[in-house]
RNA sequence: GCGCUUGUAGCUCAGUUGGAUAGAGCGUUGGAUUCCGGUUCCAAAGGUCGGGGGUUCGAAUCCUCCCAAGCGCGCCA
C-alpha cells in the first residue's frame, strides 16, 4: 500500500496545510511521521485502511493521557465492524511487535474509547532539547511558506492627524502577523497605504489655512463650533467640521515661521495639505518607529489613477456585465454576489469611490506576485472588504490568496471606567499619549494578548503595574532572572556553554518544560496560518509557567557539577525560547530589569 | 429590518480547527515556604460553555432557530 502515504500526503496538504508536521528542519523525522508510518504499517497487517483515511495526532490537554494521542480506533470502528477499543488493542499488538523504538516511544496505552496514547521516551526529550539548544536563535523558525512572498498591508490611515489607540493595535497586529510569516518563511514586505487626495485631505488643508491665518493675524475674529456641550473656538475661516486636534495649529505656527506671513490663503489649499501631510507624515512614522515598525513601501492611491488602472477595470466590469450606468454614476453589481443593493463604483461627478481603487490596489498587489496578501481592517470595513474581493475575483484573480484579519475596537479602562473617545471633538488619545504613560513593550504586548476578533479592554492602571499581575512583566522577568542565573553561574566557575549530559533531566518539572519548549516551532505556525498573534503571547505565558514551576522545583547553582550544568543548558534553552518569541511579538527581552 | 462579529468561572480572557474530567490570570478562602532576582508553591471554592433543536462513536467547537451585545448598512473612507 505503498500509494496510501502519498494519497494522504495530498489530502492532508488540502485540508489542513496548517497542519503539515513543521518541524522539517530538524535532521531526524518528526515523532508525528515516524508514528504515522508505524501504525499504517499496522492498519495494513490488519486488513488496510479505507481510501481517503489518514491519521490525526494531537497533544492531549491532559498529561496523564500522554505526549501524543491518535484517534485512529474510534474513527475505523465502523470500517473495521468492531468495538474502538478492541481496534486499539490489535494496532498496539501489531505495534509492539514492530517493534516500536525505545528510545523515541517508552509507552503506549489504549484509553477512554478508544485512543492510542504514546508516551515519548527520556531519550528522545534529551534528543530534542539538544536540537533546541543547536539550532539558538532560529529555534521556531519553520518552512511552511518557503519560497513565497507575501505582502501585510496595515495601518493605512490617511495622513489626517496623529495615529490614535485604535491605529495602535492595527499597526502591533500587523507588524506581527509579518514577523509571523517571516519566521514561518516568507519573504514578506510591509506596506502602508494612503490616499492624499480626498475630501479628507481638503478638509486638512482648509483647517490648517484657518489656523494659519489666525496666527498671522492675532485680530482674526472667531467663532464657536462643535456640538451642543462640546463647543470649541476657532478663527473665523476654519471649516465647519475641520480637525479641531492641536496639532493643526502646530503645523499652521511653523508653517508661519518656515514660510512667513504672506501665504496665499485665498487661492488653493494646496500649500497648507502638502504642509500639513508632509508633517503628520514625519509624525506617524515616528511613532511607528517607536513602535518597532518599519515600513517597506507607502503606496499612493492616485498612483492608480496615474497609470489608468482603475479606468480598466469599469471597462473589464462592463464587458462581463458587472458595471452599469443609472444616475450618472457608474454602478457595480454587487447584488450578483449576494448583496442586498449594487454600489456606486464611480459618482456622478466622476469621481471614484473607495471601492474602485481598492479592486485596484488588491490587483496590483497580486500583479506584483505575492502568494499571500494580508490586510489589517477595522470592525468598520467588515461590511465592505468582500466587495473587494468580489471584484477581483471578478478580474480573474485568485481571491482566495487575499487573507483579511478584522479587529474590534479598542477600549482605555482607567480607574475601573472606559476613557470616552472622539476623533470628532479631538478627546482621543494618541498612540503616543499611550506609550509615554505605559511604556512601549506594554503597548505592544497589550494589543496582542487577545484574539483580535474580540473587544479589547486596554487595562492603564495594570498595563503600569510592574507586578506579575502583568502578564509582560511576567514574562520578561522570567527572561531577565535566568540571565541573572547565567551570569552568577559562569561567576561560581560553571561551564555555561559547554556541553552536558542531557540525560541527566529526569525530574517532571525539567521534563515537561522541554515538553513545553518543543512547541514552539508549531505555535508559529498555527500562528501564522491563522494570523493570531494571540496565540503567541498565551504559549509563552506557559512557557515562563513551566520555568518558574521548573525554577521552584530544581535548583542550579549547588547542584553536582554535571547535574548543574545540563540545569544550565536547560534554562538556557528556556531563555531562548522566551527571547524568540518576544521578538516575534516585537517586544524586548532585558537581561536585567 | 438586513449583513458581519461576539456571548465560556465574580472580572478579563484561552480553548491545539470535532476528542477524554472545559482551562489560565486576577479576585475570594485555607495551607506551606523566605531560597539562583523583587517571593514562590500547593489546595479549595466558583460552570445548564447565552437558550432550544439537529448532525455522530464524541459538540464550547459544525448546521438550524430564538435571545442579547458590538460594528456596519452613503454617489464618505
Amino acid at each position: 500500500m505503498l500509494g496510501f502515504r502519498v494519497r494522504r500526503q495530498a489530502l492532508r496538504h488540502r485540508r489542513a496545510p496548517h497542519r503539515i508536521p513543521s518541524n522539517r528542519h530538524l535532521p531526524t523525522p518528526s515523532m508525528e511521521d515516524y508514528l504515522n508510518d508505524c501504525i499504517l504499517k499496522a492498519l495494513d497487517a490488519m486488513g488496510g485502511a479505507p481510501d481517503g483515511f489518514f491519521l490525526e495526532f494531537e497533544q492531549p490537554a491532559n498529561p496523564d493521557h500522554g505526549d501524543l494521542s491518535c484517534n485512529a480506533a474510534m474513527q475505523l470502528a465502523r470500517h473495521f465492524r468492531k468495538s474502538p477499543r478492541m481496534i486499539a488493542e490489535d494496532i498496539v499488538g501489531h505495534l509492539e511487535s514492530l517493534p516500536l523504538d525505545a528510545s523515541r516511544i517508552s509507552a503506549i496505552e489504549v484509553a477512554g474509547p478508544g485512543f492510542l496514547n504514546f508516551r515519548f521516551a527520556d531519550a528522545h526529550l534529551s534528543d530534542q532539547l539538544q536540537q533546541i539548544i543547536d539550532a539558538g536563535e532560529s529555534f521556531g523558525k519553520t518552512t511552511t511558506g518557503s519560497g513565497k512572498k507575501a505582502l501585510v498591508e496595515f495601518v493605512s490611515a490617511n495622513p489626517t492627524g496623529p495615529l490614535t489607540v485604535g491605529h495602535g493595535r492595527n499597526a502591533v497586529l500587523g507588524d506581527t502577523i509579518a514577523n509571523l510569516l517571516e519566521w514561518t518563511g516568507y519573504d514578506v514586505d510591509r506596506e502602508y497605504y494612503f490616499n492624499d487626495a480626498g475630501r479628507q485631505m481638503r478638509v486638512l488643508g482648509e483647517s490648517v489655512r484657518g489656523r494659519y491665518m489666525a496666527v498671522v493675524n492675532p485680530d482674526l475674529p472667531t467663532k464657536e463650533i462643535g456640538d451642543e456641550g462640546h463647543k470649541t473656538v476657532v478663527p473665523e475661516p476654519f471649516p465647519e467640521d475641520g480637525y479641531l486636534g492641536d496639532y493643526i495649529e502646530d503645523i499652521a505656527r511653523e508653517l508661519s515661521q518656515s514660510a512667513g506671513s504672506d501665504l496665499d490663503v485665498d487661492g488653493d489649499v494646496d500649500v497648507f495639505k502638502k504642509a500639513a501631510e508632509k508633517q503628520i507624515f514625519a509624525d506617524i512614522e515616528g511613532t511607528l518607529k517607536r513602535l518597532g515598525i518599519h515600513m517597506d513601501s507607502f503606496f499612493n492611491e492616485r498612483t492608480l489613477y496615474d497609470s489608468n488602472r482603475v479606468w480598466e477595470i469599469i471597462e473589464s466590469f462592463r464587458e462581463k456585465d458587472l458595471a452599469y450606468d443609472k444616475d450618472n454614476a457608474v454602478w457595480f453589481r454587487t447584488t450578483q454576489f449576494g448583496k442586498e443593493q449594487d454600489t456606486v463604483l464611480v459618482k456622478s461627478t466622476g469621481e471614484p469611490t473607495y471601492r474602485l481603487p481598492d479592486i485596484g490596489y488588491h490587483a496590483d498587489k497580486l500583479d506584483r506576485g505575492y502568494d499571500l496578501c494580508v490586510d489589517v481592517f477595522g470592525a468598520d470595513h467588515i461590511a465592505t472588504f468582500p466587495d473587494v474581493l468580489d471584484g477581483i475575483r471578478s478580474l480573474g484573480y485568485d481571491a482566495d490568496k487575499v487573507d483579511v484579519v478584522i479587529y474590534q475596537f479598542v477600549t482605555l479602562i482607567r480607574g475601573g471606567e472606559p476613557v470616552k473617545m472622539s476623533t470628532r471633538k479631538a478627546t482621543y488619545v494618541t498612540l503616543d499619549e499611550l506609550m509615554d504613560e505605559v511604556g512601549d513593550d506594554v503597548t505592544r504586548y497589550f494589543f496582542l494578548m487577545r484574539s483580535s476578533n474580540t473587544h479589547l479592554e486596554f487595562d492603564l492602571d495594570l498595563a503600569k503595574e510592574a507586578s506579575d499581575k502583568n502578564p509582560v512583566f511576567y514574562l520578561q522577568y522570567a527572561h531577565a532572572r535566568i540571565c541573572s542565573i547565567l551570569r552568577k553561574a559562569s561567576e561560581t566557575g560553571l561551564d555555561v556553554s559547554g556541553s552536558a549530559n542531557l540525560s541527566l533531566l529526569e525530574h517532571p518539572a525539567e521534563q515537561s518544560l522541554i515538553k513545553v519548549m518543543m512547541d514552539l516551532p508549531d505555535a508559529m505556525d498555527r500562528a501564522a496560518a491563522s494570523k493570531e498573534p494571540h496565540r503567541i503571547s498565551n504559549y509563552l505565558r506557559d512557557v515562563a509557567v513551566a520555568f518558574t514551576q521548573f525554577y521552584g522545583n530544581c535548583r542550579i547553582i549547588g547542584e553536582a557539577d554535571e547535574l548543574a550544568k545540563a540545569r544550565l543548558q536547560l534554562a538556557g534553552a528556556a531563555r531562548q525560547i522566551l527571547k524568540n518569541g518576544l521578538c516575534v511579538l516585537g517586544i524586548g527581552a532585558p537581561e536585567r530589569m
